[in-house]
DNA sequence: CTTGGCACTCTATCTCAGAGAGTGCTAAAG
DNA sequence: CTTTAGCACTCTCTGAGATAGAGTGCCAAG
């Protein structure tokens, strides 16, 4: 299943062309823009070639050849050349994502920016394994009855809530003491360190305070735990630009589209997929089927990880038709991969790494 | 451009009939559907009559008729009987709203129940008007440089936060401290009186202080003011259940889902058209053009405002197409509007209001 | 190995005719 | 004056050819 030269070639402009118009193309058209001095007959039996190998197949007897996911799969692989991106874009990223602002919004704004300049729909998913991120400061603050609203910030400025059913009344007074104490002894420490610790004062602390340790413990569990909420778990995926997927033709029918808008809202087989791509370094491309979701089918999958402080966190990327222009796309991915990871970590340097 | 009876009696058959089937009815059917022992025929001549009143139309000579945007004015004004709704889905309705949930959860939580029991696209306007709220804590926490996140709990428990730009480095004993003093001496008062008082002791405490007042000033203008951020503008709408449009045939437009899915995501204008529904008490209806949104074209919007306290504070509604089941949707929309406000007064007492 | 030529296949588009649905009008009946 | 039956008319929808166009596969010659 080696190509040779001319077929790959062909192959290449074949499947630019067809990304560019998204028409079946023929011999006759493909024998000349190919730029090889080829008679279409000739071009036809490569044609032939490439058919049966399956990178390509013709929708009926007499269209021209459109690629298969395997012809896609070689040209990401072997053939593409990553277009760098216009400069002004560039510039305009660099300009967007490297301002100050908390995380949840860089994340909100990285997504937006992503399907904005693709014309796609961007993803983020946002930060994981903060078990590893060190605890920055809590807060309790008293509502109704025995309400308490519990605040809690980790180190990058990410800030978590949640409200927890006390079993008595607390005072403002003792709860402002107990987050006093607490961002005392902890602030710094890790998340896993922090509830270690807790679980080791309970044990030894007057019965008021224990109880304050317990909602302490169970509120770091719930804004830390991926699996323990199902909030958690779904506002941890950033899905903008949806619409742009309505023009697209080869999602016409409406039954995709649904499917695909669907997994959207669901979320759950996209975290998974990205989960998966977290794992990789650099970027991976799922092409069609191979994402493993049916209501990606016709799509394909850009994504790359990012990365706070040199560890990977987390991972982005864009969906779009298999039919997409893989080479800007793919770039737009990395540098978006790149300055995200350094407006996350401190001091806004960018790294530099391969693809 | 008054009805006899009979006229009406026709009218709200066919409009029920098309809403039930999406088919043009024509006058055979009609006279059947109508309980009335009428011929085709004499059904022919109200049609014509109903035509030339401009509530009814034929897509062409030889179908049936159609509602038009009047029709269905008169229809939902003065024909339609309102349906109870379920009883198992008031009470899943109710179980899932009056549980304890964190106001933000609860928004979401409301807008997606509206778009699963109607099948169509739920929205939820956040509480406006949060100047008149009463403050409840604020919070500062030293992030890396001058960044100082700022985090502010209102009455209801809603939590705001933002990150922002110091002159000087603070320790966080100073930060504790300035929160501490807010807290005891703010918590409960309204946030105008709040931002007065702040301004007043600006001029007469230390430098140090005077600093720290400022960001809190700025902040809770940042937090509260509904003009100052575009964030809180977007922010404060939750759509869900956007895909349930997809289905739908009257929007089978390519350009029409997507003019309707790109209002979604700018949220300006729906925005407006509820903020305009809120000052209207009990459900409203915008039928087709009447939204004056061209990507509302073919829909209709059911809104109702629902209130903290007695007060109304925001609007909630469901977009689908204008041949909807308005009389569920009415019902459905304005019982959720009943339990959102009894869920976000305190006590959660279920008021009882006219429609 | 490449190429020109040719028969063949499949799609897309147009036209045409017939069936079906529903109307408007008229004239007669209540 | 209202209602109804009857009838001609209009419009859409569907399926059947017919035709043009695009592109292929294969063969035989260069």
């Amino acid at each position: 299943m080696t190509l040779n030269v001319r077929a790959e070639i062909l192959l290449k402009t074949l499947i630019e062309r067809y990304i560019a118009d998204g028409q079946p193309v023929g011999s006759r058209t493909l024998a000349r823009q190919a730029g090889l001095e080829l008679s279409s007959a000739t071009v036809r039996n490569v044609m032939a070639d490439l058919e049966e190998m399956g990178m390509v197949r013709a929708p009926h007897t007499s269209a021209g050849r459109v690629p298969t996911e395997l012809g896609y799969r070689v040209f990401v692989d072997t053939l593409l050349k990553i277009k760098p991106l216009n400069t002004s874009e560039v510039q305009k990223l660099e300009h967007e994502l490297l301002s100050n602002q908390d995380p949840q919004q860089l994340i909100e704004n990285t997504s937006q920016l992503l399907s904005e300049i693709c014309k796609l729909t961007g993803i983020v998913m946002a930060p994981r394994r903060e078990e590893q991120l060190a605890f920055r400061h809590i807060d309790f603050v008293s509502l109704s009855d025995r309400r308490i609203l519990v605040i809690l910030v980790t180190q990058n400025g990410q800030v978590h809530n949640r409200i927890l059913q006390a079993e008595r009344e607390y005072s403002s007074s003792e709860l402002t003491q107990a987050a006093n104490y607490f961002n005392e002894t902890y602030s710094g420490s890790s998340m896993t360190d922090v509830r270690r610790a807790l679980l080791h004062e309970i044990q030894q602390d007057s019965e008021d305070m224990q109880r304050i340790m317990k909602l302490a413990v169970s509120m770091a569990r719930a804004a830390i735990d991926p699996d323990d909420e199902t909030k958690a778990k779904t506002d941890d995926l950033v899905v903008s630009g949806e619409s742009n997927l309505i023009d697209i033709p080869e999602l016409g029918d409406m039954r995709k589209l649904r499917k695909l808008f669907d997994a959207f809202t669901t979320k759950r087989d996209l975290l998974q997929l990205l989960d998966q791509s977290m794992r990789a370094g650099g970027v991976k491309i799922f092409i069609g089927s191979e994402s493993g979701c049916e209501a990606l089918a016709d799509c394909s999958l850009v994504t790359a990880p990012y990365t706070v402080d040199g560890r990977i966190v987390g991972t982005l990327g864009v969906i779009g038709p298999t039919r997409m222009a893989y080479e800007q796309v793919i770039s737009m991915v990395d540098i978006t991969a790149r300055l995200l990871s350094s407006a996350l970590s401190a001091g806004n340097r960018l790294e530099s790494s391969g693809r």
